[in-house]
RNA sequence: GGGGCCGUAGCUCAAUCGGUUAGAGCAGCCGACUCAUAAUCGGUUGGUUGUGGGUUCAAGUCCCGCCGGCCCUACCA
């Protein structure tokens, strides 16, 4: 946990800022990944940067513990809810140490000081008018003796008959219903048939808050900021406010769920419960009573209306809408404090897409911990994160380029090529001329500072490896070497050692809030201090050099192979133990609906025939299309565009027998002309599997 | 169905308010060097800025259509 005391400020002639930081609660149902790293990561460097600035700190964070999914898994595990989630808050911490996420206070949503704070919204809600109760007719699994979310009900389309639809909503057709009205319905939970059974429910109406809510996203009129990003702002105007001259009517909102639910039973209203969405951002406050409590400060001094601290949430673009309307307006209507800013990142892909468990690219933080060393993915998460929510690839090449590129080649060589020769003498008395690239350095503080401070972490990397890179070139030209080998020049062999760890230096204390433990080495290394920023604005002279040691490695790219391959082991093998056993596997037919009947003269209008694939390439700026040539034997050949490139590799194909259509009408294509179509498997990626004919088909002949 | 965001070199990203010939790193190629973790330094190849229109003296940037991606939301719009 990170230090109590004040580190000296940055700024003498001001006060330090009182900063409350906190990253969205984990669910308490699952293991910490990447794609939560990004969030933890990005905090945890805006936090450590604000703590080198002078800043005073508070970083708060819980786990979120309520809700159905979280008291299912209990159940199946055999386990208690309260037993359950104390486990999974132990993986959790595990997790966020070994990435170097330093929390002030990890609470969990199932305190006292939790309960006791949403009944204090509660309480506001209620005698400013604003809760109102309405019957709801839900489905409901007698087995398992809950209500069921839409999520947790599967049946039948009501509009177009596909089978196996979650209960909101038909993925084959469109349509969008109420679970109720789905045909045969079935729990996912148990497979029991739910039955429709009516509940009261408790409803918090925010449309009076409307204007209140323009103002805090999009700023007031009179120039005041918004909390929220612009296409923030515009997102929410577009969704739920409206213009002025237009408003939308923003919804009330059902915050409470019947029992049985894993949560905290609502005062005045037995049996009915709080929604998990009402108490996970309360958390952000309950961690902070906790820790007041066990600090000796005052609770307000943090979040009372008026008080004089920041408030920054961190978050994921996928809850915006709770961040950003119900929770300022919860807080509004509670007299406490609102939030100064609210930090919005997009989501993470690996290898351009989707985190997939079948691809391997579902990696636990855990698994990655296991493999590499977690600076590499602080500093690569750290050259992707910008202001703006945009989504961001963790490419695995390029990682391992750039990590290697960045931090070993050009920062860590810094130190690794001439700490050596400074060892025997340490630094000299005074700092040497180095052509003034220590002072350019020292002029990009306040720079820097603004980037972190706006959470521009890409453009920090990019400015500080210039740094860098003009430090390597400095000591190529003065060649220290050359001089190593003459006596005579010893002193000037220590000058410009000792102006290379200096800018070694100074990048290290730069990079210092995305890789503390460089930092740390760095230290050790120089016998000095790199964990205030103004480290970085007067050079280390007289001092000893400590014997060099490898600061980072070079990432092995075996070992990223090798957590991708058991990420995708693990995966299979917790579909293995999910899999009912005997059931005769998936049942595709009522995925997709068998087409009705047809004749045999339907099937003869089809010609397939057997071809040959003699070119294939992928497609460039298509991301699923490859480019096939088809030969059919008898000098005739057809273009055919294939949506397979995300399964199929172009040179995978070449002469390869498949299976086309070959009389299907020519279509014109962004692309070309597709002249056919390759017949394959499955319901598309990553399900695509082509279909081949036995030895000795030839290019040309029919399928019959 | 509605909305938001995104699309720039093989890869990852820059480009102030619309302003010169769209830049950089990595990868590739050529050369130099050898202190350093096959590191470093110099040079160099590589772009119809997804696409088609429009506004403008001037468009990667602004407007409209289309294609593609991600997300949110919805029997309202």
């Amino acid at each position: 946990m990170a230090a109590e005391t004040d580190p000296p400020n940055a700024d003498l002639s001001a006060p330090a800022r009182r900063i409350l930081v906190t990253s969205a609660l984990p669910y308490a149902n699952g293991p910490i990944h990447l794609g939560h790293l990004v969030e933890y990561l990005q905090t945890d460097i805006w936090v450590r940067f604000q703590r080198m600035r002078g800043q005073r700190v508070l970083y708060m964070c819980a786990d979120d513990t309520h809700g159905t999914a979280v008291m299912l898994s209990a159940r199946r595990a055999g386990v208690t809810e309260e037993a359950f989630v104390a486990q999974v808050r132990e993986e959790h911490l595990a997790d966020f140490d070994q990435f170097g996420v330093e929390f002030d206070h990890y609470g969990s949503t199932n305190s006292d000081a939790n309960r006791t704070l949403c009944e204090r919204v509660w309480g506001a809600l209620t005698a400013a008018g604003r809760v109102e109760e309405r019957t709801v007719a839900q489905l409901y699994d007698p087995a398992e003796g809950t209500f069921l979310a839409d999520r947790f009900v599967k049946g039948t389309c009501p509009k177009c008959g596909a089978a196996e639809q979650l209960g909101d909503s038909c993925e084959v057709c469109g349509a969008a219903f109420e679970p109720t009205d789905l045909i045969d319905p079935v729990s996912t939970l148990s497979g029991a048939t739910p039955e429709v059974r009516e509940a009261p429910h408790l409803f918090v109406t925010i449309e009076p808050l409307h204007d209140f809510l323009r103002e805090f996203v999009s700023g007031s009129p009179d120039g005041g900021a918004g909390a929220v990003p612009p296409e923030v702002a515009n997102y929410l105007k577009g969704q739920f406010l409206g213009d002025p001259s237009d408003p939308k009517e923003l919804r009330d909102w059902d915050v409470s769920r019947p029992a049985a639910y894993f949560g905290f039973e609502i005062p005045g209203h037995p049996g009915q419960y709080w929604f998990v969405w009402f108490d996970a951002p309360i958390g952000y406050a309950a961690s902070t009573l906790e820790w007041c409590e066990t600090h000796g400060e005052n609770f307000e001094d943090w979040w009372a209306a008026d008080a004089s601290s920041e408030l920054h949430h961190f978050i994921g673009r996928d809850i915006t809408y709770f961040h950003c309307l119900f929770w300022p307006a919860m807080l509004k209507t509670a007299g406490m404090k609102l939030p100064d800013q609210i930090h919005v990142h997009g989501f993470l892909t690996v290898d351009g897409a989707k985190m997939s468990k079948r691809r391997g690219t579902f990696i636990r933080a855990a698994k990655y911990a296991e493999h590499l060393d977690p600076s590499y993915l602080r500093y690569y998460f750290a050259t992707k994160l910008t202001p703006r929510w945009d989504d961001f690839d963790l490419n695995l090449g390029d990682f391992a380029d750039r990590v290697d590129a960045d931090l070993v080649n050009t920062v860590v060589n810094l130190a690794s090529r001439t700490a050596r020769f400074a060892k025997p003498t340490g630094l000299s008395e005074t700092y040497p001329d180095d052509g003034g690239l220590f002072a350019a350095g020292a002029a990009k503080s306040e720079r820097l500072a603004s980037l972190y401070e706006a959470g521009d972490f890409a453009a920090v990397t990019r400015e500080v490896l210039a740094l860098a890179a003009a430090a390597n070139k400095y000591v190529e030209d003065a060649e220290p070497w050359a001089m190593k080998k003459d006596p005579a020049k010893a002193e000037e062999l220590q000058d410009v050692c000792t102006v290379a760890l200096n800018l070694f230096r100074q990048a290290a204390v730069y990079l210092a809030p995305v890789l503390p433990e460089l930092a740390a080495k760095t230290e050790a290394l120089l016998n000095c201090e790199c964990s205030s920023w103004e480290a970085a604005q007067a050079p280390l002279t007289g001092t000893p050099v400590s014997k060099f040691k490898h600061m980072l490695t070079r990432v092995d790219r075996a070992k990223v192979s090798q957590m991708v391959e058991e990420s995708k082991a693990e995966h299979a093998e917790a579909e293995a133990a999910d899999a009912p056993a005997a059931t005769g596997g998936k049942d595709y037919i009522a995925e997709e609906a068998l087409e009705p009947e047809c004749t045999i003269d339907d099937f003869l209008k089809v010609d397939l025939r057997v071809a040959e694939v003699l070119e294939s390439e992928a497609v460039e700026g298509a991301d699923k299309l490859l480019k096939l040539k088809l030969g059919l034997g008898g000098g005739h050949t057809r273009q055919v565009f294939a949506g397979m490139k995300k399964v199929y590799t172009p040179e995978s194909l070449l002469g390869r027998k498949v299976i086309c259509c070959a009389n299907l009408k020519p279509r014109k294509m962004r692309f070309g002309v597709s002249e056919g179509m390759v017949l394959a498997a499955g319901a598309g990626e990553p399900d695509i599997y082509i279909l081949a004919a036995d030895d000795g088909a030839q290019p040309g002949m029919r399928v019959h």
